[in-house]
DNA sequence: ACCTGAACACCGTTCAAGT
DNA sequence: ACCTGAACACCGTTCAAGT
């Protein structure tokens, strides 16, 4: 029995503290970190809690839920959006918006998945009281400016899904099985199988821009 | 004993055979029946089983993974929106089409956040088919015909996941806090503020026809 | 104040076994 | 062919306890 000897117990020589203390924001970066890596639905609170280095119920102490996670990370995604200067020209200062912010989301392919939780995070407001802004600024008032914002909205967020969604797919196997069922079916889709729709002959960049121009359009437009 | 005495044990005569064969089409309304119940993420396997009086283990004959449940449910629902006949005139077939898909899908609340799974069912493809058949009708082609399906089904997936979130939330209590926190931001919102954004003039019913009207007039307007 | 360890009440899914 | 029962490998979250 020598453990009763100070000098001759190998223990460590302090209980190694903590080098970078857990902070809501440490764990928001690494949450978005393991979704970028580990894909959609396969972030869990213990595997966040493995690459921060401290146990799954560690975390409770920063974070209620797991969920409220997910929800500082979509308004975080979406604080990487830049938004263009208040005195912008409001047709252009909607377009680089609308632009980057879609391009945001697909840069994390997994956040439109999320957008089915309310968004209210402060970098989804700013970003909506800036298209606001530049609608009144426009002309646009009442209804007329009610439903810009949310056509503009609903468009953005409408099509970053299914872009995301696309781009999930990546499997080219899966896409080309697409195509060979819709050609297959050329009596039950006679548009689909001969317009061109399963040929993919432009981007979906292209095509997002394409239709944001149109909407803008109109919506600019006035009564 | 009397047990060994055929006539003296009380068993049940038969073993009552099942009344009613599970389907997948009867798992697939179940699924549906008790997502509108119990609302969104709290499907499960074993609750969806009891409701079907079968052991959760017995679904997994019928259907390989929740995940293709969840994609069949989904279908099932876009299947609820009826498809106009294929030769009605283009611009109020489309009409139609869009206000009856975002209704069915906001009548089943939980629908609209599935939209991050590939939506490549024959009812979801049917759907689109008319959509690309109308606008081909309306002399698009192309580029034009390409970015305009997409935009208008980006446009009304993208409302009625807004709208169902909003109306998932439907507690007033937290409704009046997200208004509150933005009036009380008032330089940090000054248009969200003072622009009747929190104010809910207006229906969401009534925003996105408006805006549908006008997303329509551009895109049917040619080049 | 912040973190650990053990524990609870669940999950989806597999698989051998019954009928 | 279709279903049950037991089991596996996980989950998110709570809570007493440590420092």
């Amino acid at each position: 029995m020598t453990d009763d000897v100070l000098w001759l117990r190998d223990e460590a020589p302090r209980p190694p503290r903590r080098n970078t203390p857990l902070t809501l924001e440490r764990i928001i970066t690494a949450a978005i970190a393991e979704l970028d890596a580990a894909g959609a639905e396969r972030l869990t609170m213990r595997k966040l809690a493995e690459r921060l280095e401290v146990t799954s119920t560690a975390l409770y102490w920063h974070v209620a839920t797991k969920e409220d996670l997910l929800d500082l990370a979509l308004d975080h995604v979406v604080g990487e959006v830049p938004v263009p200067p208040p005195g912008s020209e409001p047709r252009s200062g909607l377009r680089a918006l609308l632009v980057g912010w879609r391009a945001a989301m697909l840069a994390h392919p997994w956040s439109p998945a999320l957008l089915g939780r309310p968004l209210l995070g402060p970098n989804v407001l700013a970003r909506t009281e800036f298209i606001q802004a530049m609608l009144v600024r426009s002309g646009l008032a009442g209804l007329e400016l009610a439903a810009a914002t949310r056509t503009l909205a609903g468009f953005v967020l409408g099509a970053a899904m299914a872009d995301a969604t696309w781009r999930r797919l990546d499997d080219p196997a899966a896409i080309a099985k697409v195509r060979a069922h819709i050609l297959a079916s050329a009596e039950r889709y006679p548009t689909l199988s001969t317009s061109g729709f399963v040929e993919a002959g432009w981007s979906d960049d292209e095509l997002f821009v394409f239709g944001l121009d149109r909407v803008l359009d109109r919506l600019l437009a006035g009564t």
